[in-house]
Order: structure tokens, then C-alpha cells, then sequence
RNA sequence: GCGCCCUUAGCUCAGCUGGAUAGAGCAUUUGACUACGAAUCAAAAGGCCGGGAGUUCGAAUCUCUCAGGGCGCGCCA
């Protein structure tokens, strides 16, 4: 348990006592869940709760009487409170002995970057599927906000205590990847100088003009020679390794690892397909109309029935999908958690149904959904084009802005909110990048070390430290601020939202930069710089941390 | 027409089991480098939280409704 919450808690005991001494209730039970917030504004003290408005309802008082009550009861000098004052409405508001946040240093050198983690998750276990892009063409946009998005909250689950499975499902059995190899085999004749058309719903893009260049330059027309099918199986079996490569090659550059790439294909050869569809058909939420299949999902919720088997023999892509699906279930995990891009948001009903019909538990499956990305570049926005293929590629972005700003700036909105990314501003190395402001805090503080070492201050143990000459008001809100990482990534984690990681680690940044213009760290004061570096190296280890994992780097020097 | 998301400062956005005077960044204005990194800091100004109604001690937050924007609504994936 970290310091602040050791501290609330025994705020809590102390409350709670003294409600029961002051007969506002017979029995602890009886209590609501008691709140402590920090209060907005300093000048309400260090800590605040609202358990007298709550209590108005069994107590039948009003606010301010009971916490008048449980103040006189309160046992003095417990859990720090050294004193407590019925404010607004009937507010307690507690000011705090201070030394409570001293231990917060000691807590995160001795945890090092392992500081901020928690067990909020006791090892549950969490299977996250994200990207999950077709292996048509290059990953784009609305696919990088996915992997950081989706690798930012796997790294928060896993700091919270979760056991954490990355997975990565590959639509490589579907039409669209009969699309590609038809494509493919276009852009390959006419790379050899031929007159080809691109198939309907072909795909356009850069890469696999590229991929077909390098075949003709390779094979030279030797290809054409092949029987149709010989020659349709090469080119499909040729695109997708090649795509799938070049997309694994860029989510490494990325910084994302997946723990597995489950492919479809592979659903089809074990059987798990047949089997899923047999199941529901064996459940009775299966059955034939005008020559397809249809499972009848509007029994789980869903608005429609959905077809399974098409009336030409073929699945659709929710049968191997929902065999995907129950395949996870399967596997035992107590959550799963799919990233899916806002144009998919509409399936969602049908995967729960899906899930449901064969007997599931559809609240383990948690379907985040992602929204759209738009691309400003010199103030304006990019228009993108499935049909010329022009789009920005994840590549692109990462050569010409770098993966750190990517990854910030992905991760710093909520993922329910459209998300506007200015290109020259994630580019730009000026003070309107608040990338390079975090980073440059963590910079800061090495150079401090460095400076430390060039004038021979040896920086010694924390534990030999006198940390009580931290007493300057910035010093102690950073040590808060500081304390607050565990509970920062256990909100995360809870509601599912990386971005309040970003939100931590700027403000910490923020404080820091203003505290060290405010003041010298290495002073004439021999203890007094001890006591300041010692916070110092608290401070970096909370951003360097919370940089982590949102999966950017906390540079030594800029 | 139906479903999901969004609407908060000029712009981009936080604000989440309902709490006190709604917060940042950018842009604007004014200041700070002969001291540990000015990629920084200090300060000012900027608001009918889209409109309306309800729930209650209290609503940006919950409910309903209306209006705007985005995305879906296929025997595509």
C-alpha cells in the first residue's frame, strides 16, 4: 500500500470512530463509503470529506451539526490530523502534520521503476486485442492512435497488478485478402510494362506498388506462366507475408509488442469455425432463410439478425470472428478488452450476442471504441483517399515526427474524443510542444546530478538524509504530487484511460519546472541540498515511470 | 429514421462512483537569463460548461428533451 493511501486510510479509521463515538450510527456498518478528496483550493486543507452530508439521511441532522459531532469526537493527534473544521455546507476539511509525505521519497527510490505500481488487480487476468489492422496495405493514422492508445493501457493494467495479454487477430482468410492478391497481380503486370486494370474494391496504396516492382524486378514475368490458381495462391500467400511483415516491422519501430498474432486462417484449419457454428445452431439460436444462415441475435440485444453462412456457402466475417471471440472466452480470462476504431463501433451488438447466444458472460468482453483521427498539416486538413491510396502512413509519421511525440500525443485525449493531430506542432521543438516539456523536466534533473558530481557533492543514501528541511510549499506539493502516481495509475487502470497517465506526468513536470526556477537546488546549505537532490531523484523516477508507460522515453540530456 | 460518440475560454482539450470560487496548453498582453539547461518561469486577460426541463441541500457531471457535428446502420471487412 502506498503512503497516501496508508494515510487516507487511517483518515478514514479515525472518521469513522468517531462518528460511531459521537452515536451518529449504532453500528461501523452502517456507514456509507467515506470520500476523501484533495481539496482544489489550499486554503480547505490538506485532505476534505462529505461523510456529514451523507450522513444526513440516517442521522437526521443537519450537515453541519454532524460534522460538528464528529469533529468533537475525533481522538487528537490520529493519523496526522492536526486539525479539523466544518466548512461550506458542512465540509470537514483537515489540515495535515506534514511529514506524512516524507516517506514518499523513500518509497519510490526503494521501488525504482517499479514505483507507482500496485496490486489493484491481484493478478487477474486481462486479454487485450488491439490493431488488428487487414493485412492490405500499411498502417495509418486512426491505426497509430490504436497501438498507443492499446499498448498505453496494456502497460497501466499490467503497473495495476493485471496479468496482461497483448494479441494482435489477423484477417487473413476473408475476401479483402482475395482483394489484395488480385491487386497485388495488377500492379505486378504493370510493373512489367502490361495494360491491367485494378480489381473493384482494390487497394490502392504505395505499398503495394512497391511489393510488385520488387517481384517483377526479381521473378521477372516468369509469374505469368503459372495456372490462374497457382498464380492467384502466389500472389495471395506473397501479399500477406509481406504486408504482415511490414506491419510488424512498424509496430516494433513503435515500440508495441504483441504477446500473439492470432490469425484467422488458423481458426478455419483447427475447426474452431464449424464448431462455434454448430454450437449455436446445437443452442438453437441458428437458422436458414432465404438460403443463408442467420443467427438470431435480436435475442441477445442486438437490432437485427446477422447472417452467418452466406447463401453462396461463404462465412461472414462475424462467423470466424465470434470463433475468435469464444476462443478467448476459452482461455479462462476474468476480462477481455478489444480496441476497435469508431467505424466499428455498429458491430459491437452483434459480437455481444454472438457471445451471449453460446452461453458467455458478454460483460467480460469490453469493446473500447477509439475515435477518429484527422491530420492538420500547415493549419489545414489533410484530406485522405482510400481510392488514390493517399494517406499518411504510420511510417511516414514516425520518420518525420518521431515516435515520442507520436506516442504523447496519441495517448494525451481521451479516446472518445475526435482527435485533431497538428502535425507541425508534434514536429516543432519549441516550448508549444508539451512533449519535449516533460521530457526536458526529466533532462533537467540528470543535468542537476551531472552538476552535483561536477562540483563534487556527493549524493548520499535517502535514508541518511534529513528530508524534514523539505518545507517550502512547492517542495511539499511535489512530494504529493510525487505520492500520487500510485493512485493515478489504479484510476487508470480502472476506468480505462491512459490519457489521465499524460495528464500526471505533465502536471508533475509542470510543478517541477516552476520549482526550480523558484529555487537552487545545490546551496551552501550542505543538508539542505541533500535533502533536494533526494526529492530530485524522487521526481525523476515518477516521470521517467509514467513516461514509460505511454512508451516515451526520458532522455539524460535533449 | 435508428444506434454510438462528441458539444466546456478565440483554438485544442482536461474535469468520471454529483460537492466549495469550472481548470490546463496554445494564441494575446506584460515581465524574468553575470547562478544548477530560457525547450524554462512569473503574471494578466479570457466562461450562460450547446439550448430547455427535471432529480436534490448541491449538477459541467445523473435523467428527459431539442439543436448542431462525427461515425455506423451489407449475404463487405
Amino acid at each position: 500500500m502506498s503512503v497516501l493511501e496508508q494515510l487516507q486510510l487511517s483518515v478514514k479509521e479515525a472518521l469513522a470512530d468517531a462518528a460511531l463515538a459521537a452515536g451518529l450510527v449504532a453500528d461501523k456498518g452502517e456507514l456509507p463509503v467515506i470520500a476523501l478528496e484533495v481539496p482544489k483550493d489550499k486554503a480547505h486543507g490538506d485532505l476534505a470529506t462529505n461523510l456529514a452530508m451523507q450522513l444526513t439521511k440516517i442521522a437526521k441532522r443537519n450537515p453541519r451539526q454532524i460534522a460538528e459531532a464528529i469533529i468533537g469526537k475525533l481522538e487528537e493527534g490520529r493519523a496526522y490530523i492536526q486539525s479539523a473544521e466544518i466548512a461550506g455546507p458542512g465540509f470537514i476539511n483537515f489540515r495535515l502534520d506534514k511529514s506524512y509525505l516524507y516517506p514518499v521519497v523513500g518509497e519510490a527510490l526503494a521501488q525504482g521503476d517499479k514505483y507507482g505500481y500496485i496490486d489493484a488487480g491481484q493478478g487477474k487476468k486481462v486479454q487485450v486485442e488491439f490493431v488488428s489492422a487487414n493485412p492490405t496495405g500499411s498502417l495509418h493514422l486512426g491505426h497509430a492512435r490504436g497501438a498507443a492508445v492499446g499498448d498505453a493501457l496494456c502497460s497501466v493494467l499490467s503497473a495495476a497488478g493485471y496479468e496482461v495479454r497483448r494479441e494482435y487477430y489477423i484477417n487473413d482468410a476473408g475476401n479483402q485478402v482475395n482483394n489484395l492478391a488480385k491487386s497485388l497481380e495488377a500492379r505486378y503486370r504493370q510493373a512489367l510494362g502490361q495494360e491491367a486494370e485494378m480489381p473493384e474494391d482494390g487497394y490502392y496504396g504505395e505499398d503495394i506498388v512497391g511489393f510488385a516492382k520488387e517481384l517483377a524486378e526479381e521473378e521477372g514475368d516468369r509469374l505469368l506462366s503459372l495456372s490462374d490458381e497457382e498464380r492467384f495462391s502466389f500472389f495471395r500467400r506473397y501479399g500477406l507475408d509481406k504486408e504482415l511483415a511490414k506491419i510488424k516491422r512498424d509496430l516494433a519501430r513503435f515500440g508495441v509488442r504483441f504477446d500473439e498474432w492470432y490469425s484467422e486462417t488458423s481458426l478455419y484449419e483447427s475447426g474452431k469455425v464449424i464448431e462455434v457454428l454448430d454450437a449455436l445452431r446445437a443452442k438453437g439460436h441458428v437458422y436458414d432463410q432465404d438460403g443463408a444462415v442467420w443467427l438470431a441475435s435480436t435475442t441477445f440485444g442486438d437490432d437485427k439478425d446477422r447472417v452467418l453462412v452466406k447463401n453462396d456457402g461463404s462465412y461472414t466475417y462475424l462467423t470466424p470472428d465470434a470463433a475468435y471471440h469464444m476462443d478467448k472466452y476459452k482461455r479462462g480470462y476474468d476480462q477481455m478488452i478489444n480496441i476497435w476504431g469508431a467505424d466499428h463501433h455498429g458491430y459491437i451488438p452483434r459480437m455481444k450476442a454472438a457471445m451471449a447466444a453460446m452461453g458467455n458472460d458478454p460483460d467480460k468482453l469490453t469493446v473500447l471504441i477509439a475515435q477518429m483521427v484527422s491530420l492538420f498539416q500547415n493549419g489545414e486538413k489533410v484530406k485522405m483517399s482510400k481510392r488514390t491510396g493517399k494517406a499518411i502512413t504510420m511510417e511516414d509519421l514516425m520518420d518525420e515526427v518521431g515516435v515520442d511525440a507520436i506516442r504523447y500525443f496519441f495517448t494525451m485525449r481521451s479516446m472518445d474524443s475526435h482527435l485533431d493531430f497538428d502535425m507541425d506542432l508534434a514536429v516543432s521543438k519549441s516550448n508549444e510542444n508539451p512533449v519535449f516539456y516533460v521530457q526536458y523536466a526529466h533532462a533537467r534533473i540528470c543535468s542537476i546530478f551531472r552538476q552535483a558530481e561536477e562540483q563534487g557533492v556527493a549524493v548520499r543514501n535517502w535514508t541518511e538524509v534529513d528530508l524534514t528541511r523539505l518545507t517550502a510549499e512547492q517542495e511539499l506539493d511535489l512530494l504529493r504530487k510525487v505520492g500520487e502516481l500510485p493512485e493515478t495509475i489504479a484510476e487508470a487502470a480502472r476506468i480505462y484511460a491512459p490519457h489521465a497517465i499524460i495528464r500526471y506526468v505533465y502536471e508533475l513536470a509542470s510543478q517541477f519546472h516552476s520549482y526550480y526556477k523558484a529555487e537552487r537546488v545545490i546551496t551552501e546549505d550542505a543538508e539542505q541540498s541533500q535533502a533536494r537532490l533526494q526529492l530530485l531523484a524522487a521526481i525523476r523516477i515518477a516521470i521517467a515511470n509514467a513516461l514509460a508507460l505511454v512508451g516515451v522515453s526520458a532522455p539524460d540530456k535533449m
